[in-house]
DNA sequence: CTTTTCTAATAGTATTACTATTAATTTTGC
DNA sequence: GCAAAATTAATAGTAATACTATTAGAAAAG
């Protein structure tokens, strides 16, 4: 497990916050909490109402944090792929192996994840469920190709981008590298979400895991 | 392309609807509007309000139909995944050949859709379009589970499981066969999202469909 | 120590997602 | 051909949601 150093932030793009949730405690205390009530409720049911009742501030104090629900999610996913940013980098950085890199880049990617305990507020096991359910419906929106350009998911492209490189260093004639990446790190959601739910459409469960998937598809697909 | 012999009806679980819609004029006027206008605008922005207003109804008229907006989404899905059930039957029926049979079951599946003239007030494509935007959030809810017991997505399933079948045809000792077909299935859909929103992170775009993706991807896998 | 900034609460609005009632129309069974 | 039953549609309502504006008090800065 790749621990976040305690001097080291994970930067959200401002755009997607009117207030910095990290610049006082109730902001923190939003985020904490907000993790929380939608793990037990969905996006769906989440209102600021409810988190405010639960932390125990006015409704409107949230609004002085995040325009609305959906700015909000967008905040939290930031973080999530930030913190999956630099756990892949992290981890695969020195190993010279290509082949090595790309495993391990999977088992980081779509492994069950396991609460980093060195950051304090954001539980992130919690948070990888809450991608896990949530995640796609911060794209799936009519307003993506706005939210695209004003930056909003290019932290998910960077994860994406790390691992095309990386497929492109085992096999640089490879002719989908973008394509497979996009796959594995939705896919590796996906999968985790059929385990939980959909069990008769996966080969996923407790001792399978996403990752043995992926890394036995680029085993066949890169022998040489 | 397979079309649908005018006497055969996609039928879909009762569960989802309050009256059929196919029953009646007022019915299939609003599952022919409903398609575009989710088309339009998406499913977050649609309500009964402004679909009744197109079709010249008054809002409750709908709720006869349709509980809420979700039970419609879940028709037209349903719906969808039917006609795909159909076609994949169809097109991959007298291939003898296990690899040939694969190859065109992804073509069906993950390449873009044409409209079927035979169906009337249903436009394949445009359909086809809410499913790749909307699909997704039919599942992704806190009500999956119970959903699921309910045979909800009974349809999705049995295309996933046709698919399964014709892997397992291909190399019964292939340990993922599950895991792959829903990635295909699932994988298709987003492969066509990104080309139209995000397209630095796929290979896809007019001239290369998510189906050539899938089907190299298969024939690295499956090579002996 | 006073001006500015920040925070929080109150109260409000427009829209959404429905439901209940009733009246009009259409269908059907005899 | 007509009365009963079923269907359809409109009106009017409600509770909840997703905000916004205003204001007053607390904290911080100059």
């Amino acid at each position: 497990m790749t621990n976040l150093p305690l001097h080291l932030q994970i930067a959200v793009n401002p755009k997607l916050y009117v207030k910095n949730p990290e610049s006082s405690a109730l902001g923190k205390n939003i985020i904490q909490e907000s993790i929380l009530l939608l793990d037990e409720i969905g996006f769906d049911a989440f209102t600021f109402k409810k988190l405010g009742e639960r932390i125990g501030s006015n409704e409107s104090s949230l609004y002085r944090y995040f325009e609305n629900k959906h700015k909000l999610l967008l905040y939290l996913s930031s973080w999530y792929w930030g913190w999956m940013d630099y756990r892949l980098m992290v981890e695969t950085m020195n190993l010279a192996d290509p082949k090595t890199k790309l495993y391990k880049a999977i088992e980081v990617l779509a492994s069950p994840v396991i609460d980093d305990q060195s950051t304090s507020h954001i539980n992130e096991s919690i948070l990888n469920r809450i991608i896990v359910l949530e995640f796609s419906k911060t794209f799936l929106t009519k307003e993506v190709d706005q939210e695209n350009r004003d930056g909003f998911f290019l932290v998910y492209k960077n994860v994406i981008n790390r691992l095309i490189q990386i497929i492109a260093a085992v096999d640089p004639n490879y002719p989908f590298a973008k394509s497979l990446a996009s796959s594995i790190v939705e896919g590796g959601l996906h999968q985790h979400f059929l385990k939980d739910h959909l069990t008769t459409i996966t080969n996923c469960d407790n001792t399978i895991s996403p990752a043995d998937f992926y890394n036995n598809l680029v085993t066949q697909l890169f022998t040489s």
